[in-house]
DNA sequence: CGAAAACGATTACTCCTGTAATCCTTATGA
DNA sequence: TCATAAGGATTACAGGAGTAATCGTTTTCG
């Protein structure tokens, strides 16, 4: 598979949109992010730019404007920043990352239960 | 509480071998990285005086050496990274987070039986 | 038609990171 | 005693990231 381009912070936030709905121009792009504390709109297209030399967007012209959409599954870049994640953090040990967030907050009795469903013994085909 | 420093990747595995135990002088800080693909000891040294600067570290002379001894809690810096990691790759939503994990790997009964036990309507003293 | 708006491309600039090398001072072994 | 090793401090330097402004071109409204 392709390698996945190392995605940064802000560079995320796009990226969540552009998976979400697909494929955007940067117009629609800007005004998706504009809840309160959005960025300037040339710091939008700069992200956008990135990505695109990264590899993670790519886009299509259409007239003068661009079509962004994602290059890379949103699933393959969520496991490889999880794994980054559950290294540096936890040592790569997945217990205590487990532990650590299933503390971290109440769980409501509706989200324990569906993840008692998750623990039960699946496949087995 | 005082602000968490921002910890990057390579200084994160510095911070758990002070975490681990300390306090430790750059020389066994440097030994316990040995293994195999260490950094160059100057690179460990800068990443401790970094770390200094940061806040994380702060150290004791003992003699011409130092003795450094994290300053920040490594469960402080675990629950920073983990919130920020959690908003930016699962927007925030545990449920979501804990079932890529989950299903990341294959857990053993044990674990499993671990982890059921964390989800036990516990408390309620 | 002509000025202004809108696009993407390019350039800017500072701070952070990774990865060391060099510098200065002090302790040490020959 | 004196060169050298060993410490930490300072300096280096390229590439990534955050955050835009500017540039050149094309569309468009008055």
């Amino acid at each position: 598979m392709k390698p996945i381009p190392r995605i940064s912070e802000a560079e995320w936030a796009i990226m969540k949109i552009c998976w979400s709905q697909s494929p955007l121009t940067s117009q629609e792009v800007i005004r998706l992010l504009s809840s309160g504390d959005a960025w300037h709109p040339k710091t939008v297209k700069t992200l956008l730019n990135r990505l695109v030399k990264k590899g993670a967007l790519g886009f299509e012209k259409v007239g003068r404007a661009y079509l962004y959409e994602p290059l890379v599954a949103e699933s393959d870049c969520v496991t490889a920043q999880s794994k980054s994640f559950l290294d540096r953090v936890f040592g790569g040990s997945l217990m205590p990352l487990l532990a650590h967030f299933v503390e971290s907050r109440k769980l409501s009795p509706k989200e324990m239960g569906e993840l008692r469903e998750l623990l039960k013994p699946k496949d087995k085909k």
